[in-house]
DNA sequence: TTCTTGTATTCAAAAACTTGAATACAAAAA
DNA sequence: TTTTTGTATTCAAGTTTTTGAATACAAGAA
């Protein structure tokens, strides 16, 4: 499970409250590696802060609820590098469109045509969506310290998991074209 | 959640065992798209047997619990259909290695150089064991009825996906020796 | 002025998934 | 002969994730 550590993970690069934690994997390394929701964040922070591995700073919000800024405590750090250090598995990749490869043939071969090529828009744009957050680095390629190249190189496997997937659509459209067309 | 109609897309092609589907889930479709535990496997023809989905023959064993061949029913291939026509969306990439982009910099470059290492060989082993599964595939290519050319398509979508990997690696490896280098 | 969007947190229930185990026999390998 | 591997199903507990909602205020847009 790395959600946990993708939470220590972003708190060791800086002090975050948990909406803020929430608005990364919404936005920026969520966008293109891990997504959780709200709650998720809310309910894994608390169990952070529980276990020593965060500690909050609470701000007080006139009429409303403490905003709290969580940092990473020694033992949150020592937990993080404990799991960085060990070796990771590759996850599956579970989408929904492999279904098609096994029952495509049960519905017309305009529907699968069609479908493929609304994921082909849609990984096109998350090209774009991806490679934005990439700009900064990618300006600076020669000069990025290390913390930045790594972040660089997590982001490109972002932007070739997505022209990836638009290359195989483009195949995938074409081999179905030629055999339809036959 | 598409464990279900993954179930029933296999169901629609041929009556199987629950140990069979499972199987699949393990070595063919799964080791590229989709993985799920026997017991999930198990748990969920129960469930859609309740729903009418699938029906079961029981083939009795001497000695032991009777075997189950299930096959899908008139309204579990309705399901499908419905499903398969409706828009999937793409999932996200849910990678552990992805903590290494945020936190990389904590460990020394040897750890993340060697991990990197890891993944390529891993994902090059993956590369050839899809590919086996394509084999048949690709050997008649041109003579492919359309049954058999999604499931080439989605094998190849697997492939590429390994071989993608692979590449990223490559290029990853190649820019942290280039930046430790210096 | 009202509506929407953004900031900020929390609760609760259900669904999905993982982990670990028990049972039982056949066949092949050591 | 004993062990391992493969076939075949089920139970139970725990963790993770999803879904849906409630609360509350600020700021900007319509």
């Amino acid at each position: 499970m790395a959600l946990k550590h993708t939470i220590l993970a972003f708190l060791s690069r800086q002090p975050l409250s948990g909406y803020d934690v929430a608005k990364e994997f919404a936005e920026g390394f969520g966008s293109c590696f891990w997504k959780a929701s709200q709650q998720q964040v809310y309910a894994e922070l608390t169990k952070l802060e529980q276990q020593g591995k965060v500690t909050y700073e609470a701000i007080p919000q006139p009429g409303r609820l403490d905003k709290k800024i969580y940092s990473i405590t020694e033992q949150g750090q020592q937990e993080l590098l404990d799991w960085l250090t060990k070796p990771c598995e590759p996850s599956a990749i579970r989408e929904d469109l492999g279904v098609m490869g096994l029952a495509g043939h049960l519905v017309s071969s305009e529907v699968v045509i069609r479908e493929i090529e609304r994921r082909r828009q849609l990984h096109l744009e998350m090209v774009q969506q991806v490679k934005n957050l990439d700009e900064h680095f990618a300006k600076h390629l020669d000069s990025l310290e290390l913390k930045d190249l790594y972040m660089h190189l997590i982001i490109r496997r972002g932007i070739r998991y997505q022209e990836e997937w638009v290359a195989w659509c483009d195949e995938a459209l074409g081999a179905i074209a030629q055999a339809v067309k036959q």
